[in-house]
DNA sequence: TTGTCAATTGTCAGCGGCTGTCACTAGCCT
DNA sequence: AGGCTAGTGACAGCCGCTGACAATTGACAA
């Protein structure tokens, strides 16, 4: 049982959060001011940067979400996977517990809908990227602990998780272009281009044929 | 032979640059104002803005010039060799030929110093990645010519460029907080950790030894 | 309950990045 | 020399963001 301020507290917050994806889905990122979102939810914009650090981090709270989602499942993994065998089920996962992480704040369509909005912001991609670079750290530590391994001196754990996220970010990117936008396709795309990971770097491409 | 006007423009946008850069290297990215530069060049803050897209572009306008360096010589690798062997023979090529691409602006050691100021500013940081994501764009349709692919059909392109991208991220960061900070220790690490790619894949990692 | 304390918020002022506008200056060209 | 145009400066203004301070509101004990 919390108490009444924590309460309030909670609520601002998520209303702050609700209003700004909505104002971002329907009228863009850059079209939307801070002051819109705070005026919308009837607190000051001074509030407003209070519970966010700035109106990207609204605009990635979503995202950030998903991201801690997924590294949990890679902590979780049971310790004899190989590495890359346990970030490939991780984020498969990942998508199939999207509706618990997601739900709570706004429904599933608002958050693929968020996903276009980053992709197409540049902006908001750089600002992606990097958090997804700061992940790529953590990923490290994860698996070299797992292996036993000492990221400071040896670079395989980060370059396997490197390779990992260049795969994964190709993906995303197919996906939010591609009609087809549901998590299914996404799961679909993720087992396709990691099934495609060796015979990709051979270089020895053989005529493509669709799965 | 150029006109006046064109060698005024040329001067101008040097004398920006540098003194960007200058100020950066020395006092920070953001403890620098585009009126600090503006006032230091002698020119109205309106006229940098006339010159640079943004702060931002003025900061990774070094950097630009190297990803385009690099992109002429992926274009100018000999069609027999592999993709990957091109991406890594031209990445090499690049670092060897960064003083004639450089030098005409600041010297190389400059340039070394803005890449820890990139590295090391978040918003530098994301929108270098950002950057760095439209250049393997290019670089897929690059192969994917040269291989007779089409990059809309067939992922195996652009996963390569990722991966191949992946690794050279994990090379810029380590080498940029490393001590080392010369380009031939550039040079010593990628080719090391491009060695590194298959065996770190498997994911049977053996006791690592560095080279 | 009531008074005190701490947390939350609103208001105001201000900085810095960035843009539109418009008049003015300086190079270009005949 | 004089008209044309590219480039510049000056000004006003929007927006993101921050610090400071006062006002409000919940928490908690007397």
């Amino acid at each position: 049982m919390e108490t009444l301020r924590e309460r309030k507290k909670q609520r601002t917050r998520e209303a702050l959060l609700r209003v700004a994806i909505e104002l971002f889905t329907t009228r863009g990122y850059e079209r939307t001011t801070v002051d819109d979102i705070a005026d919308a939810v009837g607190v000051s914009q001074r509030t407003f940067f209070r519970y966010f650090a700035g109106k990207e981090d609204a605009a990635l709270a979503l995202d950030a979400m998903t991201v801690s989602n997924f590294v949990d499942s890679v902590r979780a993994r049971p310790p004899h996977e190989p590495p890359l065998e346990a970030l490939r089920l991780a984020v498969l996962e990942g998508w199939d517990t999207l509706h618990e992480v997601v739900e709570s704040v706004v429904p599933v369509e608002r958050f693929l809908g968020m996903y276009r909005v980053i992709e197409s912001t540049p902006v908001l991609l750089a600002a992606h990227l990097r958090r997804s670079a700061e992940a790529e750290e953590v990923l490290t530590r994860v698996l070299a602990e797992r292996e036993g391994l000492d990221p400071a001196t040896d670079p395989r754990p980060r370059l396997l998780v490197a390779v990992f996220s260049g795969v994964m970010r190709v993906t995303e990117r197919q996906w939010s272009t591609d009609g087809e936008f549901s998590l299914e396709a996404m799961r679909a795309l993720t087992v396709s281009h990691l099934e495609l990971l060796g015979p990709a770097l051979t270089g020895k491409w053989s005529p493509y044929t669709k799965t």
